[in-house]
DNA sequence: CTGAAAGCGCTAACAG
DNA sequence: CTGTTAGCGCTTTCAG
């Protein structure tokens, strides 16, 4: 195995120092265009590749980003990496990826981690766990960039990408006023979430606005998943006040209620049924499933284009923007009464 | 904006040099209890935080392997890369990501870039659109481990986590067979990538085990996507032999052939259909779709493990080791004939 | 237009 | 048990 080559050996093959060679390699105007010539010939004959780690402990910079998410496995995250790296890329910059698998300790050690890698900014959507956030202001001590994605944290005080998580709600409970259903019930959860909570504000006054009464036993607060769904839509069958279309808290959870409701055959959208995010599966279930899409892709454009923005201030954190999504009504057969 | 503190700092703090804070910091035995404490405390007391990069480029060893896929969006990628990481960082080891977007160019981009950030080690996935490997040659040359999983090639003389899609195509046949279906159909890809192809010889060759004949006007050579899956259901229930089951080339492309089917009234299981891959949607349709399940969670972590194995060897490719994983038969409602 | 030399933060051989 | 010192590969003043 020969050693790589460095500026230094191509430096050597031509007579001339290593700053210059330097110089050629990036480009600098005072240089003659004979020995950038030289230079870029015989790095190429030489097979140089350069140690992006030698440069990055020179300036400080690693052009590297670290990406912190809950996990890989869950579709919206994905996406939204998807768009980070697709963005970032263009753009020199590299992308460090770390899952916290909901787990707090997993999360501090995905920034620590991050930043002995010297990344050079942060963005993150915080793991369910997480309450303290303090291992999230040790970025923000460091005056680099960090930027929360779809779950913030309200002591946080750095750059954000949401969805109007009220809006979210009131649109689907909208939609199925306008769809003519009027009793709706609410399966969702009871974790004290901004995101889940905002969409159940948003259900409730969407309701009032439409003179419609809150029938506060039609209401689940439980888990999301289809169990938590099927058990939610086994309540509200039996409640005395059968409501017309029921909202569920995401999607799994909305096919947990479809599932059940068939086997009551109460087949939607005989019952509307609504769900939140827009997984992969819910244009592709019977009946195909109304939810309200959480813009993946644009959450983490966003993101990316607000790094590229705060790295380049001095002071990042000058003047810290929020960036709110409206989320998409998407209309399928689950409530298409007519 | 106060500098970060260094070993530097820390020595002279304490009076000592950089080379005792080094050991103290490193649990080197050679250092008194006393001195390693004090180094401790101090270093916390100054909120220290190592500078990764710096002893990487003095070690040559950044704790970082390279990742490249296709793309994060598609299910099967995002949950290899799941595992991967998880793996891999119980045992120090970051990951970088980089997609290829089934482009070439990308993808030459992409080991170029990770090779130029000094990873250790790159495991990825080939593009569809791959034909000369020589940027996966140069990692080799590098003695970097290189591990290749699901789209490999055959040019490439390095590890590889594959599926066994020959057993896949057998089983797949196999299984509609022993539910009773005899004149079976298949729906794929004329693109001549070999997990397609093998599945497709694993159909074959299950047929003859079985005494049953290729019916060649039920073959249909095409694209994999929902429409292409319509189309191929299409043509065969215009065939003058209608099969009594049709397999299709993934998950995607069986949906669409359900669909075809239910718009026909020949509601599966009534005529059989298999996909392959267990998206996330399969169990949730309806019918809900049985297919071969490709076990992307294990390989990942299988990537993970033979990285790990190869990086500890002088000579990585000493003795290559193939990994075959058995795929895994999902019996759902679409084959439940009785 | 080019060279010399210092230094980014850390490790490790060598010396005591 | 601790200190000295020479780099890792590259950038970047400061001189010429």
């Amino acid at each position: 195995m020969k050693k790589k080559t460095t500026i230094y050996d191509i430096a050597k093959e031509l007579n001339v120092t290593v700053s210059t060679v330097s110089r050629a390699l990036n480009g600098f105007s005072t240089i003659s265009d004979a020995t950038k010539k030289a230079v870029l010939e015989t790095a190429k004959k030489m097979n140089y590749s350069p140690n992006k780690l030698a440069s990055s402990l020179k300036s400080g910079k690693t052009q590297t980003i670290g990406v912190i998410v809950p996990s890989t496995q869950v579709h919206f995250f994905a996406s939204v990496i998807h768009s980070i790296e697709q963005t970032l890329k263009n753009n020199g910059y590299r992308v460090l990826l770390y899952q916290s698998n909901e787990s707090l300790e997993n999360e501090i050690n995905g920034v620590k981690t991050l930043l002995e890698a010297q990344v050079d900014g942060i963005i993150a959507s915080m793991s369910l766990e997480t309450e303290d956030v303090s291992h999230f202001k040790s970025v923000i001590k460091q005056n680099k960039p960090l930027i929360l994605f779809d779950r913030t944290h309200k002591d946080i005080e750095a750059p954000s990408v949401t969805i109007n998580d009220f809006d979210a709600g009131y649109m689907a409970t909208q939609h199925l006023v306008d769809k003519g259903y009027r009793n709706i019930g609410f399966v969702t959860t009871s974790h004290q979430i901004k995101i889940f909570n905002d969409r159940y504000e948003g259900f409730k006054q969407a309701l009032k606005d439409n003179n419609l009464s809150i029938a506060e036993e039609n209401i689940v607060f439980g888990g999301l998943s289809i169990k938590d769904g099927r058990f939610g839509a086994g309540k509200l069958l039996r409640s005395t006040n059968l409501p017309d279309a029921i909202i569920a808290g995401d999607d799994f959870t909305a096919l947990g209620v479809i599932k059940k409701l068939k086997e009551n055959n109460l087949v939607p959208p005989h019952i509307g049924v609504m769900g939140f995010a827009n997984e992969t599966f819910s244009a592709f279930i019977t009946p195909s499933l109304s939810t309200i899409d959480q813009q993946a892709n644009k959450m983490g454009a966003e993101c990316a284009k607000m790094f590229l923005k705060m790295v380049k201030k001095k002071n990042p954190y000058d003047n810290i923007e929020h960036i709110i999504l409206e989320p998409v009504l998407v209309e399928r057969q689950s409530t298409d009464k007519n």
